[in-house]
DNA sequence: AGCACGCCGACT
DNA sequence: GTCGGCGTGCTC
């Protein structure tokens, strides 16, 4: 019999995997995917399964042993193995760390699989229980109407839990002989249970025509992108296609951008399906991760709804892959392993057969150029639901306007005419802090970050100088620190001075702040939800974050005060971001039946995306940047990687990066280069920092560079001296 | 990334 | 005399 190896990958920035001796005592084929420690240099390491093989292409006498096998089931079952193997070599990344920051930390510690794991069940004398029996043990009948729901079979302690029952209760009908604990520390396989919580609610033409469509692909691989405006009901079609997929006895998984903010899309699910639905986001313990985590992984949860990488978690009877607001800046991871979720979801459609379903109010331009050319099926919801009409939209021209806390005239009155009326208004500044320049009347001198090329931020409460790029932060000098003057004046408005500014102008009116500063408080933000919900008159001054997710029934006005702020940005998105922000926000104003009116101050009332965008909405802009970026030849005409290097002086930056251009000649395949150049933000956080951007009109064409020259790269002298990664499809090119 | 090995400076 | 600075080289 050949002698096995096993090869396995690790932790490591190491582009390769390892091969490892089997030690006796191990089965005689360890399942792949499963987690296996092994000694590594001078430490031990918990490692992946790939590959079972017999031969090794390293000397047989530089080989170890294998030490212990963690699982006796794939952590990774075969079709996720695939997907992680595929997202290292497309975004040329470690595979051992893809594999690491796939997996909940528990398990990436070593946790056993299993552990903890009891299931619970009737005993013959609790299936034919009378319920009267238990009449003074309300809890203890709970969990009995609980465990009923699976009968015999049973069902984990991880779901009875999170259903709200307690193991005390569970004990307690142990001890009356109704019910009974078994498979401790034993994986159980099931498929989804759920039941109709509610009746669906009657769908309109076009949600018919799209639920229709998603139904009729289960068990397929087939993209879809899901474009509704704000009000048009998308979540009714995410709720009836899920609806199908449940009957069908399979999984459903669904990413969502930062769910703490969206509690009202997962209360939607929770109405509509008696099922186990797993939330994994970032407020949970590590311990609660596991758990969900298991839920998902063991076929018991119908719903997994989740951040990011929740797009990892195994699931033996998927079905159907929802990503809501697929638009979001937030599925690209920023750092380490730069993947996007929403690609990477369409990717594991395509491995596991089953439709993905990419919503949004304004798409991606990515999507929407799949959509045009085929590859996905565009499914658009253009009329709003019963009786809501779209907001009108309308510019204020900030030039030769005197502001007082950032606020016109114009805009005053406007807001003052709302809350006459008892209605709700929207504020929006895209800054937090009060102010951001500290500006010396008499001599020019502005108040800088020392690690950064920024300018600090002016806070209150308490009085400090931040900057907003690094977490420096430092008293604000009482005199000018260049020429000694006292008249130091704070200009410009981010959210605190409005907030203040804005309780001037209308002392009589609640005013709230929703930013990062203001929300630090757990639940702090779902309780002034609850409490602006109830619809008395007021205002909310916010950044972004008060954009996303949350719906204000009685909001008629929506103000941005600096609606052009992103125009001004180097990166070819910028435009992109500025029309999804304005038609986002817009969609916040005017839900019930009063129209909304979305005022947007702006010191380029003649800029061409906002003509655009004020007469023929996301679609005609969308329409115009997408021929723009065909003649460009970028995304999603073309493809883009982006060397990114910081070293701790700016030439030593822009040296690697220009060997790298010098290094890639000859190879073949070369994409156009673009740079190096230094960042935008030369210094940040005290490194100097260059980019050199890869283009290329084909993907493949691209990889194929990209495989021999990264190897290339890491081993140029100069890559000693600089931190660099690559990006592949980068979100931020600036 | 860790971690060990290695070869030069100021401390008990 | 040693503790420790971080350069460089390796990890099946």
């Amino acid at each position: 019999m050949p002698r096995l190896y096993l090869q396995v990958a690790l932790p490591v920035p190491l582009r390769k995997t390892f091969d490892y001796r089997m030690p006796a005592g191990f089965p005689h084929r360890p399942p792949v995917g499963a987690r296996v420690k092994v000694p590594f240099g001078s430490r031990e390491l918990l490692g992946i399964v790939t590959h079972l093989s017999d031969h090794t292409d390293s000397p047989e006498d530089k080989l170890k042993t294998a030490r212990v096998l963690l699982d006796p089931v794939p952590v990774f079952p075969p079709e996720l193995m695939e997907l992680l193997q595929r997202a290292a070599h497309y975004y040329h990344y470690p595979v051992g760390e893809v594999f690491d920051a796939a997996l909940p930390a528990l398990l990436r510690q070593g946790d056993d699989l299993f552990e903890n794991m009891v299931h619970w069940r009737l005993t013959k004398a609790g299936l034919s229980l009378d319920r009267v029996a238990l009449r003074n043990a309300p809890k203890q009948l709970t969990a009995w109407e609980g465990l009923q729901l699976h009968g015999e079979h049973g069902m984990s302690e991880d779901f009875l839990t999170h259903m709200g029952i307690s193991r005390d209760s569970l004990n307690a009908l142990a001890r009356k002989g109704y019910a009974e604990t078994f498979g401790e520390n034993q994986q159980h396989f099931s498929h989804p249970r759920f039941q109709l919580a509610e009746a669906p609610l009657v769908p309109n033409a076009e949600q018919k025509h799209a639920i229709d469509a998603i139904r009729q692909q289960l068990g397929r691989f087939q993209p879809f992108l899901l474009e509704g405006v704000t009000g048009s009901g998308k979540t009714e079609v995410y709720l009836q296609a899920v609806e199908a997929c449940l009957h069908r006895h399979r999984q459903v998984l669904i990413l969502v951008p930062e769910i703490g903010l969206t509690p009202q899309i997962v209360s939607r699910f929770r109405a509509r399906f008696a099922t186990d639905i797993a939330l994994l986001h970032s407020g949970l313990t590590e311990r609660e991760r596991l758990k969900a985590w298991r839920r998902a992984f063991l076929g018991h949860a119908g719903i997994v709804i989740g951040t990011r990488s929740t797009l990892f978690t195994p699931m033996p009877h998927l079905g159907l892959i929802i990503v809501d607001e697929e638009h979001d800046l937030s599925f690209k991871q920023q750092e380490g392993f730069r993947y996007h979720a929403r690609d990477l979801a369409v990717m594991r459609g395509q491995l596991q057969d089953c439709p993905v379903v990419l919503g949004s109010a304004t798409p991606s331009l990515e999507s929407l150029g799949n959509a045009r050319q085929g590859r996905y099926t565009h499914l658009p919801l253009k009329e709003r639901a019963a009786s809501a009409q779209p907001p009108e939209i309308k510019l204020i021209d900030l030039r030769g306007q005197k502001l007082r806390n950032g606020i016109t005239d114009a805009m005053h009155r406007a807001i003052n005419l709302r809350l006459q009326h008892d209605e709700q208004v929207l504020v929006f500044i895209n800054r937090r802090g009060f102010a951001p320049v500290l500006l010396c009347h008499a001599c020019g001198w502005q108040a800088k970050c020392p690690r950064c090329d920024a300018r600090t931020t002016l806070h209150r409460d308490p009085v400090r100088l931040h900057c907003h790029h690094c977490g420096f932060s430092e008293r604000p000098p009482m005199q000018c620190p260049s020429c000694q003057s006292l008249e130091l004046k704070a200009v410009g408005a981010g959210t605190v001075r409005v907030e203040e500014g804005l309780k001037e102008l209308f002392p009589k009116a609640e005013v709230h702040r929703i930013d990062r500063d203001s929300t630090r408080r757990k639940d702090s933000w779902q309780n002034l939800y609850d409490h602006v919900e109830k619809g008395t008159a007021a205002i909310l001054v916010g950044t972004q974050m008060l954009a996303k997710g949350h719906h204000f029934p009685n909001v008629t006005l929506v103000a941005l005060l600096e609606a052009d702020s992103g125009l001004m940005g180097a990166d070819f998105r910028a435009g992109e971001r500025v029309a999804q922000l304005i038609t986002q926000v817009a969609g916040r104003a005017g839900r019930a039946h009063k129209a909304g009116l979305v005022l947007l101050q702006t010191h380029q009332p003649e800029h061409p995306l906002l003509m655009q965008l004020l007469q023929g909405g996301y679609s005609a802009f969308a329409d115009t940047a997408l021929q723009e970026r065909k003649l460009l030849g970028l995304p999603p005409f073309g493809y883009l990687a982006l060397l990114r290097a910081e070293a701790s002086a700016p030439e030593l930056a822009l040296q690697f990066l220009q060997e790298a251009v010098t290094g890639g000649q000859g190879l073949g395949n070369e994409p156009e280069f673009w740079g190096p150049i230094p960042a935008p933000m030369e210094k940040k956080a005290g490194v100097y920092r260059a980019h050199l951007l890869l283009k290329s009109d084909h993907r493949p064409r691209l990889h194929h560079f990209l495989d021999p020259w990264l190897p290339l790269v890491a081993k140029l002298p100069s890559a000693k001296r600089v931190k660099w990664t690559l990006d592949v499809d980068p979100q931020e090119t600036a």
